[in-house]
DNA sequence: CAACCGTTTTTTATGCATAAAAAACATATG
DNA sequence: CATATGTTTTTTATGCATAAAAAACGGTTG
């Protein structure tokens, strides 16, 4: 008997997000057809197919052919609930995250692959694939036939990680400033300057939403660079800060208040075009972000 | 009945390293214990002894509990073949990249892990498994459900590498020049330009040997930073320049000559302790690497 | 009794089967 | 006859079984 079932999660958030596509349509009008559901959803035909037949069994819709004719308004009750629509692999980053920023697990911990699969509830592959796929980001490594060793989010760790954003970051907002007036960007960064303006005036109650903010900023900061090594490593610096962002609630608003005048004096060398400003307002942000990661250190 | 059965190339390896040590032991002397074996080739003792059982059928040893006697020195024919003590991931890491190098493979092309397993004779798990590992170089992309993608050398590629490379062993030279004159990296750097000198005398006939002084040179430099990115990133740049020196013969002589002096200008540079002669000597050499990656892409 | 070997248990590596999903192909319909 | 649906084939995702290898355990021997 197998402890573990093949999951169809692909197929359930299909279906959840088909009922919010209902949702916004009355009853008695008809769906679009298979082609155009599998665009729009971005899933195969199949799965699309599978989706309807079960919206037919639900009597959601009437399904004959090519006429699938809307019945009801979905209810709550009829989606999937959010646990059973998420990949295993993000179910696995997210209990790994959190297993090991807990602080639970110490440094040089040897990760037993079955013993995951058991704890998080996914099979001894899914495990294995996703800690390949997560040693990318430096915080766990192998050596062959030994398994995996957890490396931690170590105070080293921190310090070679701001080292090398200090770096890739001071390059991104020089090749900002070679961007031609009417390039893209330059509208993108009015744009977040009024986001940061507008999140500034309200930080006292809203100062969560600067997580989100941070992220787009330094992306489109990187963009500039257009080099796909730095742009993985910005995957890297966003996951960091994702789940730091979530277990780390010290000084938040302090913090956050501090971040958005840094960004604004970043945006205002930038717009001026004044490479010096914009490199020392680069520098001072990025000195500021990498107290806070060394604070947070929950090793060494 | 299966297609493709379980490698223990492992146990080939140590085997072949067994007969390497023992090689260098007379006959009718004994082999050491099996702990002392197993800390020596690194290898569990289960693997050693298993090591030891073969040996004893072949009655290159008389096994007798802790009495391990050599009976007669080993001959070629007693080796395994070097194709099956290589590891999976050797294997498909070389196929895979003459594959890809070749330029018989287009960029953007559907890779097939099915395919790919039969044409490289290994199972789909370790196809995927490679893929997933070998992403992080970026020369391959996936898209969930619709697998992966060949990105391959192109010329943004090679580009963006540059880039890349340029700022990290930039930094590199820089943090070389504030190691303390005590710090063993100055006295490797000695060694290095002892050898470097020495090809450099011979160079016409064994241009070939430079691929690895290559290697250690810039492994040393980046040693300085002492960065665990920049040493992730330099893996990548080490792959790249691997199959590069294996498959373009072009002009191989001449830039490989070329390069040394340029070695030979940054070496001079640090043991000077002069910052802008070594940033200068280093530029130079590195947009020298950048024009012969740029000649030598196949796409685009 | 400490180092060593024989045996058992645990973990990792890896092939493979199969469900889920995508893609291709065939047929129908307006 | 172009576009839609119905059906089949192919590919990917993923659970799992098991061989290889490591680690642990326990008895032996000098």
């Amino acid at each position: 008997m197998p402890f573990v079932v093949k999951r169809n999660n692909r197929y359930k958030s299909i279906y959840n997000q088909t009922l919010d596509l209902i949702k916004t349509l009355p009853d008695g009008t008809e769906l679009s057809t298979e082609s155009a559901l599998s665009d729009r959803l971005n899933a195969s035909r199949t799965t699309i197919r599978a989706v309807l037949k079960h919206l037919a069994d639900e009597k959601v819709i009437d399904w004959r052919g090519r006429h699938k004719l809307i019945l009801r308004p979905p209810t709550d009750t009829d989606y999937f609930v959010s646990e059973e629509t998420r990949s295993t692999d993000e179910i696995l980053e997210t209990a790994f995250m959190q297993w090991i920023l807990s602080g639970d697990v110490n440094v040089g911990t040897h990760l037993n692959e079955s013993e995951m699969a058991r704890n998080f509830g996914v099979s001894t592959s899914a495990v294995r694939e996703f800690l390949i796929r997560f040693s990318r980001f430096g915080l766990i490594k192998k050596q062959p036939s030994t398994g995996w060793e957890l490396v931690g989010f170590t105070k080293n760790f921190a310090l070679e990680l701001s080292d090398v954003r200090e770096l890739f970051e001071t390059r991104s907002v020089h090749q900002f400033l070679k961007q031609p007036s009417d390039a893209p960007c330059w509208a993108a960064l009015d744009e977040l300057e009024t986001q940061h303006k507008d999140l500034q005036s309200r930080v006292e109650t809203d100062y969560l939403e600067f997580s989100t903010l941070d992220d787009n900023f330094h992306r489109l900061l990187n963009s500039a660079s257009d080099n796909r090594f730095i742009s993985d490593f910005h995957d890297l610096i966003a996951l960091i800060f994702h789940y730091h962002y979530r277990w780390n609630k010290q000084d938040e608003r302090e913090r956050n208040t501090a971040a958005i005048g840094q960004h604004l004096a970043i945006i205002a060398g930038l717009k001026a075009r004044d490479r010096n400003k914009a490199t020392v307002a680069c520098a001072n942000h990025l000195a500021a972000a990498r107290k806070t990661l060394l604070r947070s250190i929950v090793w060494d």
